[in-house]
DNA sequence: GTCTATATACGGATAGAC
DNA sequence: GTCTATCCGTATATAGAC
């Protein structure tokens, strides 16, 4: 790993911290150079169109990091009914651990950029679009239909990105776990 | 209606219309006195505490506003899974038209005041539990006992607010039409 | 109560030495 | 590739006339 790759690799995870946690127009360059202790040549260096192209990087390695997350957790077990319902307890117990690990929503980012970039926007709907064909995949390979699979991935997302942004406001994971609760009755047709 | 009211009025509608289009931090207190014709003064006159002070009064008025629309709405429906479902579609209409009335989602607000403010984020929970209680209310009076109300309207108020979400993100209304597609499953048990 | 002019700080971005 | 000094615009907030 070289000092090219170490840098860049550095601002972006400074950025993908403070972006998540903060959205993107709370974050300022300067705070993000100052806590990854890279000067701002660099970071212009590494990301000539500045703060849109930081953060459009930064929305595509949090999607594929989750995404990979989102797929060892529904391996875990085969009966998807408990795949779905323990990894969305798992989101709830990450959220209790406040660090850099549990980024597991866009959701500010996503809103906050809707109204400012097209383009980013778009990044953002695939981002949401990885995750949701990781839940589809796991519905299809434990015997539900093409049809109810894709029907049910979209009620999961949107139950998750519920939960998860409720989750945030109010400070603690009641709604998470009376979502992974419901999970049963969701999933009740194949 | 005297002059003090107007002018108050007039900034608060204002600042609530673009908060609610933009957010907290992409709304400047120049935008809100030049697309409502108020001068600064005026402003810091009504709200001295300025942008906080003014973004926890909107979110007050757009959460009393929303809750009474949501109690007109489910009102019209005496059978809770059509209400409800009615509630959704309507959500879903009021989307395609762009106007100042379809500001049914805090969310982005909410999202970003919570890392700046502990006080926006009370008033930000307040208003979440006003709208969870017009939720509750309805289903207690369609003969739903109050522990199983109370749990619904936690998985309804999570699913409306995600597909609120990802409709504005994704700009289209898929996942408001399948979140109202679902309700009958949910409310299957009183 | 209303309005304008201004203070002050910080934002993103750039130039250019090394 | 790395780093510093600096530009310029805009942000919130305030002072003080009317």
């Amino acid at each position: 790993m070289n000092a090219r790759t170490n840098t860049r690799e550095k601002i972006l995870n400074t950025a993908a911290f403070l972006f998540q946690k903060n959205g993107y127009h709370a974050t300022g360059l300067n705070e993000i150079i100052k806590e990854s202790g890279t000067p701002k040549g660099s970071l212009y260096y590494h990301f000539p169109n500045g703060k849109e192209e930081l953060v459009a990087a930064t929305i595509k390695l949090m999607g594929d990091k989750i995404q990979h997350q989102i797929k060892e957790e529904l391996a875990k077990n085969s009966d998807p009914v408990l795949a779905f319902k323990e990894f969305i307890l798992d989101l709830a117990q990450n959220f209790n651990e406040k660090d850099q690990e549990n980024c597991f929503s866009i959701g500010l980012l996503a809103l906050e950029t809707v109204p400012i970039n097209e383009s980013l926007r778009k990044t953002c709907i695939e981002v949401y679009d990885l995750w949701t064909d990781a839940y589809y995949q796991k519905l299809v390979s434990s015997g539900f239909s093409s049809e109810k699979a894709r029907e049910l991935s979209l009620i999961l997302q949107l139950i998750i990105e519920g939960a998860i942004t409720i989750s945030l406001i109010r400070n603690d994971t009641t709604m998470l776990v009376a979502a992974a609760e419901k999970i049963p009755v969701l999933l009740e047709n194949k």
